[in-house]
DNA sequence: AATTAAGTTGTGCATAGGTCAACTTATTGT
DNA sequence: ACAATAAGTTGACCTATGCACAACTTAATT
């Protein structure tokens, strides 16, 4: 089978490309250098960020002919359900807080990887440039278990032979902070299960529990804790997790799940889910 | 002269008719809706929006085979946030200036170092072609040190062993523009403390006051008073700030630190910020 | 089960876009 | 100030890309 769209993906890629410089960078990148980190023609770069500019999804400084993420793509993100998730998430995120004194975050499922859309950090703690819009991968992650503790035993499997191999991180962020070295996938990552007749066993317990725990997987020394949001139809959207520091709770991760799966079950009925008892 | 990105200009068009959609409908569009309102092949479609899909602009539901805007763009947007915040700033920087009659200023930390990104003069102050994007030492700024003073005092550690050696000058923008070149840190600063205690006794005294104060250690001659900013997640994002030269105010610091401040406090507000009590 | 609608995949052929180079406009250095 | 170098834009050839149309597969409706 041909492609058929594999310019668009081309062309994507200098999207992706600017969303991580705008982490690095202030002013945006030149078309030479954008070309560079692409690998693409100079002209041809050129011609695609004059489209994308028209189109507003990025932004030219003319004084500079610099270019970076457009306003329009702001407008655009501002309409996404993540982007109402979020927002609806706020207070209940606040809560959790205040009573965990912690820093709780709102992750979506994203193919194998989990992606933070709404943090909310406790009082007196700033977040370097926040974690939103940080991916990791779903299988080591709290939330990304409790995620996927939803789906049946079935879709697991799929999703395992699907997603099992993906890399923490993307592969275009270590191919942007060392530009001229090719992409590197071989790099291997720690599943928290071996296997898949482990991960579903994992999964189970995370389903009996009702939420799912992370001692120090995703950071070294910080247990996270997640519960699973539902909406309307009682479909899982979204996790609500929270990272605690190892010695203030030990081994002690009850307390910490129940708060956290409260503060998940109070946003799913907000978000109009269905009251179910004790499974 | 020939288009060459005409196909581009196309497909993004898609992303128009979701962004459009997202409003008025619920649960996204079909591959036919879109090929009809598009006015495409709706093979096409298809293919452009598995593209599309797979980079994770836009979201599909497996089960209903329908499309809307994806995570993707969202994480994206939130990392141009930088830039808004400089739009946004203006208006509360305007009123700061008329209160004031000195320039003001919007910075964010980024590193070891406080970048400005939107500056408002005032009207008879001597043209000095604006600072934007000057990048100074954080540790020596009233904008570095009443941002830092939102981190825990592990955190600043943690900052202090990485960034306390930072040039004043912005390594990291030649870093990142020539990547092969090692960062020239033999640049002497003068830090504000000399060392981790005595700083993190000056941020104390930051979060007591709720603003910061430079008595001519970042211009001779100028005292800076700076506020923290923070957003929707009760983060500290960025410090607004003014300087006035010292013989105008001698040592009566407060009332300025009062009306930056309040500056802050409004544009936090703006960006809904939860209004909390005296801390 | 039959009908209709929605979505995906296959293939020839025209054209969009990649390559490379000439040109124009900034930036740097002497 | 000028030359030299770098960054960005435009031009033209030619092939791989993606469009059109259709065949096919899957889901929804009767």
């Amino acid at each position: 089978m041909r492609n058929h769209t594999s310019g668009l993906a081309r062309d994507l890629e200098v999207l992706e490309v600017l969303s991580f410089a705008e982490a690095f960078t202030s002013g945006g990148l030149g078309v030479n250098r954008i070309a560079e980190l692409t690998e693409r023609d100079k002209g041809q770069i050129s011609r695609v960020l004059k489209t994308l500019s028209s189109s507003g999804l990025v932004d030219r400084d003319d004084k500079t002919r610099r270019y970076s993420l457009g306003p329009r793509l702001y407008s655009m993100a501002m309409r996404t359900k993540e982007a109402h998730l979020a927002l609806l998430s706020e207070p209940r995120l606040f809560e959790l807080v205040a009573q965990t004194q912690e820093t709780a975050h709102l992750n979506v499922l994203r193919g194998g990887r989990v992606l933070t859309t709404k943090t909310v950090v406790a009082a007196q703690a700033l977040r370097r440039s926040g974690w939103d819009g940080i991916v990791s991968a779903a299988g080591s992650t709290a939330s990304g278990r409790v995620m996927l503790a939803g789906l049946s035993d079935e879709e697991i499997a799929l999703w395992w032979l699907e997603h099992a191999q993906d890399d923490p991180l993307p592969a275009l962020q270590t191919a942007f902070t060392k530009p001229l070295e090719p992409i590197n996938r071989k790099v291997k990552r720690q599943l928290p299960a071996k296997n898949l007749k482990a991960f579903l066993k994992i999964l189970q317990e995370v389903r009996d529990l009702g939420y799912a725990i992370s001692d120090g997987e995703f950071q070294p020394g910080i247990v996270d804790a997640a519960a699973p949001v539902r909406d309307s139809s009682n479909m899982i959207v979204a996790a609500i997790s929270t990272g605690v520091p190892k010695e203030r709770i030990g081994s002690q991760f009850d307390p910490l799940g129940q708060l956290v799966s409260g503060a998940a079950l109070r946003f799913s009925t907000d978000l109009g889910a269905p009251i179910i008892g004790p499974a």
